[in-house]
DNA sequence: GGCCTGAGTTCTTATGTCAAACCCAGAAGA
DNA sequence: TCTTCTGGGTTTGACATAAGAACTCAGGCC
């Protein structure tokens, strides 16, 4: 939104509660909550998983978590692995998954700007094979989240220096 | 990325320091940081008036533009208005810029899940008034920044209520 | 029952945020 | 020249939150 003189603009043209970004941040906005999230995008929901692979101290990730159940983000799901007790894992709602395209634009912009560009993961149209991005189009043609297959690349022998 | 078996994974497929969104975490990583970069994705971009509008103490703002300018996503420009004295404004550099897909994203999202579903913001194409979104799609074909023009709706007749 | 694993919770200390007071710089006007 | 005003910050102390470590609880197995 540039002003074709060199004046800042003086008030923004969306008031912050009209807007929709600025809701978001009340919800998403600090660094835990979106490796939280990001987390859970891979997949990885078990407690333990989580806090040793971000780090996140036990009462953080604890907080964050009713937070973001509370938010409606994440939802807890019952699961056994073999014959031990149910337990529970943390997993996106249809609503935390719809950051989706979110949390894959940061990765876009991640990899460009704080890599050395390349991606460690490949996304790609699981009916057509065909490699996709996070871009700014036309209306219509965006593809529904369930036909997106990711692809780890990062530990192929090109990505290891 | 969903597991076909109810267990969850127990690490994700990228490590965190592979991650490009994790990386950008490490940026983007608080609640102002995202409310001054809306501010200057809508250009505005005066200190008085970034402080105004989303009412952060001085001492914070002043901080925080001292990391975005530091982490390369700000930059301070001069300018003048009228007669009065060379002032600075801070504006995103191209590497802020390239947050506009993230901020988008957000927005739509925002606009959904926690508006009544309206957006406040029609973006559509400069050159043939496309209406445009964010989206995941093809490679190629995303449109550049500077063809996005950006309609403030917010105050339209129906968006009175 | 005890032990183990996993999922938290609690408490103390460290760090960040916030409000208010303060400072500096440049321009305009008397 | 001096004074006032606007704008852009900086500093300080109180308060809030985060972080680290210790602790508790629950369920299953031996």
């Amino acid at each position: 939104m540039s002003n074709p003189e060199d004046n800042p603009i003086r008030k923004s043209p969306v008031p912050l509660e009209q807007c929709g970004a600025a809701l978001a941040f009340d919800i998403v906005s600090d660094r835990w909550t979106w490796l939280i999230l990001r987390e859970m995008f891979y997949g990885v929901g078990r407690f333990a998983d989580i806090q040793d692979e971000i780090g996140i101290p036990k009462s953080v990730l604890s907080g964050r978590l009713s937070q973001m159940i509370e938010n409606g983000l994440v939802e807890k799901e019952p699961y056994r692995d073999g014959s031990a007790r149910t337990r529970h894992a943390y997993v996106l709602t249809q609503k935390g998954r719809e950051l989706t395209p979110v949390i894959l634009a940061l990765m876009q912009w991640g990899d460009k700007h704080l890599k050395d560009g390349k991606r460690a993961l490949d996304i790609t149209d699981k009916r057509t094979g065909t490699p996709l991005k996070v871009a700014i189009v036309p209306e219509g043609g965006a593809l529904p989240l369930r036909r997106l297959t990711y692809t780890p690349i990062w530990d192929t022998p090109e990505n290891k220096v």
